[in-house]
DNA sequence: CTCCCAACCGAACGATCGTTAGGGTGCCAG
DNA sequence: CTGGCACCCTAACGATCGTTCGGTTGGGAG
């Protein structure tokens, strides 16, 4: 893929987050590239391709951010480096993040099966680190591990609403891991 | 407001939190009134006002929850109850809650400013409670109460993707009220 | 020097968008 | 009986949408 290529999918991905993909138009994209709206047809055969191609980013961002977590570590450890990769893909690449996380919704056909796919097996990933800590008993016996994956799986989709992108995300993400772990009671134990 | 009218915001609703307000048009909502397009513009004067009107339902939904809250309640009871109110409104109105959190940035001019100062309102409502409870001496003295907080509101912003009408959210948000206080460690007080 | 090809231009296409205008109902209050 | 009013229709407006197409450009490979 072209370097004028990629330059296109990213100012397509920066519009797309910040104005939606119903409210972006094809001329807008263009003129962010100092082009005729015409032109962008050599690189592409429609708008729905640059959703497609943000999205399939944002999905290989999220997978890579666990693949790269060593299965070996314990689950709750692998639970504080989940909510890390996460918080840093967020940041690092907060357009694509964006729009995979609120566009989704108007890829047509297959493409929008793939990708939901792809995002429901992301949150399965996830889910499994709170149902293997649990039978690990690293975790409460009584927890239910679809709730909790719930609970952290949330906040982290709403974190591109907020997080700005220089944060310092491994705190952040170490704070949520502590906070979810040990709760806020007050007499919780001191760390 | 005559009952037509209500019925059309009310369609209006359904069809932006479906397919977002820039991917439906006012042909769209007209069919779904069994009405021709043009005979909408005998009750409103542009579509923005359809945006808006579901905003201020929605922002009138989530403070009336608050609103019902007894000040005098412990600060740990106040936040299960908000947790309650802000669950239940998700689940009563679907529709109004899911445009409410994901299309205000398709609003316009002052009134994108109004229902933005609701939504920051109503975000500062929620920390405070966290931070009356560490105050309070409820919550863990070292408590972030920001982060706390937004814990806690990115889990139920986000919950307008998954919960469905009827389910009994009541329960699941003491459920959420639950794991944030007591956190999911396994040495956890039993309850 | 020539050829190629990615990249872009300029103009136009049909479709659809939100909105307006003028006229027509039927019902209810006076 | 009559007036008004809420409601709707039909037709059209200009604007903008995504997309197509034939032609032009410039630089790197042979």
């Amino acid at each position: 893929m072209s370097a004028r290529r990629e330059e296109l999918t990213r100012q397509a991905a920066r519009l797309f987050a910040q104005k939606g993909y119903h409210g972006t138009s094809i001329g807008e994209i263009a003129e962010a590239l100092g082009v005729q709206k015409g032109s962008l047809y050599a690189h592409i055969e429609s708008k729905q391709d640059l959703l497609y191609e943000t999205m399939r980013e944002g999905a290989r961002a999220f997978h890579g951010g666990l693949d790269a977590i060593d299965d070996r570590l314990p689950a709750t450890e692998k639970i504080r480096l989940a909510l890390r990769s996460h918080l840093r893909v967020v940041a690092d690449q907060l357009d694509v993040a964006t729009v995979f996380v609120q566009e989704w919704r108007y890829l047509e056909g297959e493409r929008r099966d793939e990708i939901l796919a792809e995002r429901r097996r992301y949150e399965e990933r996830i889910r499994s680190l709170f149902r293997e800590g649990r039978e690990l008993g690293e975790l409460r016996s009584d927890l239910d591990d679809a709730t909790a994956a719930l609970l952290a799986l949330s906040a982290s989709n709403w974190a591109y609403t907020w997080l700005r992108p220089g944060a310092d995300t491994d705190e952040l993400a170490d704070d949520f891991y502590e906070l979810l772990l040990n709760g806020m009671r007050g007499y919780a134990t001191p760390d």
